[in-house]
DNA sequence: GAATTACTTAGGCGTATGGCTAAGCATGAT
DNA sequence: ATCATGCTTAGCCATACGCCTAAGTAATTC
């Protein structure tokens, strides 16, 4: 059930930069070196490389030097994890949404109108 | 295409956090109150309001007060932004990985061993 | 109506992030 | 040898993040 994965922190977070996701989709046509990468983003280039290096430390991009110049490109498959995380948690969501959706409110609904004693009900458990 | 989604940074950082990971999780199994959420996460509730308070942002969590508790359950379509984002990017890269690996693998032995004085050849210009 | 409960708001603190400039290497070209 | 190129390192700055405590407000309970 992966605890908390600290792989998938960094993971999201890289993505959660515009320049980095440019980055990544720009990468995707092909790999690039880093003055190449930088020229379309309007900043400093010390500045550029801290998001590459993110990029990196995120697994999503492998460089290497060549001479003097880096090369960028994809890390296979670096967004698995990801897109693995998100789409089970969508799966859940789809399945339970509405089912509970008309528990809760149903369940407010008999709350507001009558006030039982009671407090909440056990939550369903939905069978694990 | 777009150009750079600001939606998609809020959905994107907001993942990139492992509490707010764990509440998405959570609530995956149905609705709850903030305490009821907050319970697991030994922090203070004011910096726990503070993760809910960026789901919601994100649009990943929606919320509703009923009597004194607020009530939280998952926003239906939230993650599509993302796993939308994710899966084109990894159809892209999937395509061009393997041809450009090789062509790049190919050109730097071909530069390590013979180190010809023509520098680097142009590089292919996908296309575009 | 007073106490409890469940958030909420206000404000502070330390670290991380995202940007910069200015030097500092290496490598490649002349 | 010299110079230009391409990245790298070092250091600074402003803002945002993640956490906290303390005090406030609104709804239930007694």
């Amino acid at each position: 059930m992966a605890k908390h994965d600290p792989h998938l922190d960094d993971l999201f977070t890289a993505l959660g930069d515009p320049t980095r996701r440019a980055v990544l989709a720009r990468l995707a046509r092909g790999p690039a070196s880093v003055s190449e990468l930088a020229a379309p983003h309007a900043m400093a280039l010390p500045s550029f490389m801290g998001h590459l290096q993110k990029l990196e430390t995120a697994g999503l991009i492998e460089t290497r030097k060549q001479g003097r110049t880096r090369i960028c490109r994809l890390a296979p498959d670096a967004l698995a994890p990801a897109l693995d995380w998100l789409s089970k948690q969508r799966a859940l969501w789809s399945g339970r949404l509405d089912r509970f959706d008309n528990y809760v409110t149903r369940l407010n609904d008999a709350r507001s109108q009558k006030e039982p004693p009671h407090g909440h009900p056990d939550r369903p458990r939905p069978a694990d």
